[in-house]
DNA sequence: TTACATGCAAATGGTTTGCAAACAT
DNA sequence: ATGTTTGCAAACCATTTGCATGTAA
């Protein structure tokens, strides 16, 4: 999971660093992150370098950069997954079942070719109703 | 359309003052803009104000705050429609077609009470392929 | 060895806040 | 009259950049 990242990474022509495998490390901890749990997951390494390492993978592709109202998250881009976000509490879950019908996708006929998606529910979680 | 939104606002107590429908109708005229748009839209309305309306339109419901990578944008919540976003020259379609099976949905059976969505296509533009 | 990576401090830029003047009811 | 809204200037805070030092390959 981490090896298929750091050796994009190298495949690139990026040096994995200590920092760098400690911020995927992080990353791969949990979903939708925002920098400052990061942050407290690696805190040997720099504000800037997690930073820059976060932009890093998301040219790379292995990162995905979100905003969910809240400033900004980010997650790991191979698990494919959808957020539930309640607009009462603000809590985020997940879920892996893609409701997505692709025969429904306008897109297929025209020229754009779609490389990912992302779909996010908003509404009142269980607590909050 | 816009009477409507300035209904909700004199019915959660606010005025619809000059300013106010003035952002209104800079809304209204393009989907997702950003603040700068908006304001362009709006010259006689200082920068402040312009912050401060969106941010009441978006309590209110009637504006929906997004980012898609660069930047906020903003749109009228009411028309639902989705979003295509060329990775490559970073131009946004629009598609109003929801591919989004219901049935599909896992939150139905669960206690998330489903109130809007949003979709998001990522992929390349038929000019850039 | 050597080009790339790190990290501090400072700069930046979008967004928010304090407050006094203008306004709607 | 009274409470709301506006707008400037200043404060704020997340993110980026310059540059000297450290390090992976």
């Amino acid at each position: 999971m981490l090896e298929a990242a750091i050796g994009k990474m190298r495949g690139g022509g990026y040096k994995a660093t200590p920092q760098r495998t400690a911020v995927l490390r992080a990353l791969a901890e949990e979903q939708h992150q925002s920098l400052e749990e990061i942050r407290a997951r690696c805190p040997g390494v720099g504000l800037v370098t997690v930073y820059r390492t976060l932009d890093l993978l998301g040219e790379l592709g292995i990162v995905r950069r979100l905003d969910l109202g809240d400033g900004a998250r980010y997650e790991m881009a191979e698990d494919h997954h959808h957020h539930a976000i309640c607009e009462s509490c603000g809590d985020i879950s997940e879920f892996e079942k893609c409701p997505l019908d692709p025969t429904l996708l306008p897109l297929e006929a025209s020229d754009f070719e779609v490389r990912s998606h992302s779909l996010e529910v908003y509404g009142r979680c269980a607590a909050c109703r």
